[in-house]
DNA sequence: GAGTAATGCAACTCAATGGTTGCAGTAGTC
DNA sequence: GACTACTGCAACCATTGAGTTGCATTACTC
C-alpha cells in the first residue's frame, strides 16, 4: 500500500535536469556525451543522472560501438502513471469514507 | 513540455516519511503533534513534511480550536497521475515515430 | 601501432534537506 | 488569571545529492 518500488520512481523524475535529459532522449537515443553538448551540465553529471534514471528502469543504455546510447522507456513511465492513478483511486475511496463518517453519518 | 508544476510533486512524493505521513492522514485528518505520535520521527520534522506537502497542493491545513489539523486533498493526486498519464503518451507517441524511423522508414 | 574520442572512476565542493533540540508564543481549560 | 498543550521559529548537525575537475581506461580509426 506505500507503494513498493515506487517512490524511488517519483524522486528520480523530481528533479528538472533529468526531465531535460529525457527531453532531450525523447528526440532519439544519445550518448552522454552528445547530451552533454546540448544541456548545460558536464558529461558526468549526466552520466550520473542516467545512473538513477537507469536504476528506477526510466531509461536504458545501448551499446553501441564506443559509445553508449541510452533510450528511454516509455513503458515505464505508463506504468508508473497507471500505478499512481491506482493509488490516487484507493485514495479517493478512503477519503471519500471519511468524509461520509465526518458528515455524521 | 516539461510539465511545468509537476516537478516539484514528483519530489514531495520522493520520499518515505511523507508517505508515511500521507498514509497516516488517510486514517483521518490530523495535527502534526498527532501525527508525531505515530510516526518515529519529531513533531518538527513532520511539520516540516506537511509543510512542503501543502507546498504542492497534496494536503491542507484545517485550524481547529488551538491545533492544526491537516487533510489529504484527493484531488491533487488523480491530478497528478492525469498528467503523469498525459505525459507517458505523449512520449510513447513520440518513441513510436522514433522506433518507426530506426527501423528504417 | 599511434592517435583520438569515447566511457569510467575518484575526489572534491557546495547547497539542499531530513532530522534534531530548545525556546517563545498562543489559545483553550479549570 | 493560572495552567496546560499545542503551534511556530531558529539554530544546529549530518547526510545526501547535484555539480565540478582530473585522470585512467577502453575501443574505434588510420
Amino acid at each position: 500500500m506505500t507503494s513498493g518500488t515506487l517512490v524511488p520512481v517519483f524522486a528520480a523524475l523530481g528533479d528538472e535536469t533529468r526531465w531535460s535529459i529525457l527531453a532531450a532522449l525523447g528526440d532519439g537515443d544519445a550518448s552522454a556525451s552528445a547530451l552533454a553538448e546540448r544541456l548545460p551540465v558536464t558529461r558526468q553529471a549526466i552520466a550520473k543522472h542516467l545512473a538513477v534514471l537507469q536504476e528506477v528502469g526510466l531509461v536504458e543504455p545501448l551499446r553501441v560501438g564506443r559509445e553508449v546510447q541510452y533510450r528511454v522507456v516509455g513503458g515505464e513511465l505508463s506504468a508508473t502513471a497507471k500505478r499512481l492513478d491506482a493509488l490516487s483511486a484507493v485514495w479517493d475511496r478512503r477519503l471519500a469514507a471519511i468524509k461520509e463518517i465526518a458528515e455524521g453519518l
